[in-house]
DNA sequence: GTTTGGGTTGACTGATCAATCAAGTGGCGC
DNA sequence: GCGCCACTTGATTGATCAGTCAACCCAAAC
């Protein structure tokens, strides 16, 4: 059945994805992701040359992925752009709930734990950072009226990534929701303090 | 000389401490610390009894070393409470430039990297968080003239820890300062903003 | 029916890992 | 000067690691 629809490289590679989200990259053995995609070593080094490309591949299917397996599930059911903003930031409140504070982003983790990683995955890493912040920058454009006229989006929009990064990484230090929640308190009340600003600017 | 004044449970602590932050615990072999502690590995277990031991000496020590290893210096030549708080971010900025955006906050590159630690391990990173934001808050109390009467004055000393490992994950993705130093900027603006609130408050 | 080749099998290799241990060494008490 | 023990030495262990390889399978091509 499901060893008809997913090709052999396909199970390994949402093998690879779910085991580096789970454990780390270091920590996953090429032994643990056969296991978890029933293969055997041959088939792997036949569709990847290295675990490095397996996670340059993981990697680039979270970059390709972002809408369909983030933002479209986050904001289904919201509409408003700021509103949206703060949806995204509770799929990862869900997540990190939802394995019990183990993890939330891969790709921060991933990020954190590889210090001096070769330059194509640092590539991948960055251009995953891109694509997140790219669409809280549009989020924001759409919001422009409420923000102060100078505001600078792109800055914004970093800003937003990295209060989740580093509310995750409380959170999972802690394994309690509050750091989370109380970094994500915060920058809405930032952003309720920007959209007066805005308003008496306007008058 | 060196062999003289410091223990070999404390040269294999040091270079434990330095290749953690450099190299993160799972990417330092047992081997790379007695190279750089110029020790043995009978010596090694002889103090520690595993390298899981030597990891928590290392956390012990940061902790218990906060104050010398990481405020004194930051903070010196500044007494303003509001100005050592980015004395202290100024501090992360001058370790990822040194090192070459590498690494920065030891103690969240392990929070990151080590996905289902040892509640000892565990305990010892979130103690360390706390010495921090313990830190910010004292910062934030001396200074509560300038914020907002309801301020939650441990709810802002998290959030500058979380815009502080938020920014040093993205400089390093990046291996540029810019990520960093926009939510610098960003959480001066929001400080700004604080006080204004309070001073209208006052009026 | 034979050939071809993408894909698979799983035993295997050599490197590296954390940890062990028997044999020391040197300083201090008596 | 003898015994004691904290500490050191470094070869060694067994586990585990990423990666290899020769043999094999089977469907499509002709």
């Amino acid at each position: 059945m499901s060893d008809q629809v997913l090709s052999t490289a396909d199970r390994l590679a949402f093998a690879a994805m779910k085991l580096f989200a789970e454990k780390g990259y270091g920590s996953t053995s090429v032994a643990d992701i056969l296991r978890e995609a029933g293969a055997n070593s041959g088939s792997l080094y036949h569709a990847f040359p290295t675990k490095q490309d397996l996670l340059l591949e993981v990697l680039r299917r979270y970059r390709d992925g972002i809408r369909q397996m983030l933002l479209e599930p986050a904001w289904r059911g919201t509409e408003d752009p700021i509103a949206r903003i703060f949806a995204l930031l509770d799929a990862y409140r869900a997540m990190l709930v939802a394995s019990e504070f183990i993890y939330a982003c891969p790709i921060g983790a991933l990020a954190l734990e590889l210090h001096e990683p070769d330059p194509a995955v640092r590539a991948l890493l960055a251009a995953n950072f891109e694509g997140w912040t790219a669409a809280v920058e549009d989020c924001l454009a759409a919001a422009s009226g409420r923000l102060p006229r100078g505001a600078d989006r792109r800055r914004l929009a970093q800003f937003v990534l990295t209060v989740m990064e580093g509310g995750v990484m409380q959170a999972r230090t802690h394994r309690a929701i509050e750091a989370f929640d109380a970094g994500v308190a915060t920058l809405a009340d930032y952003f309720d303090r920007l959209r007066e600003a805005a308003e008496r600017e306007r008058a």
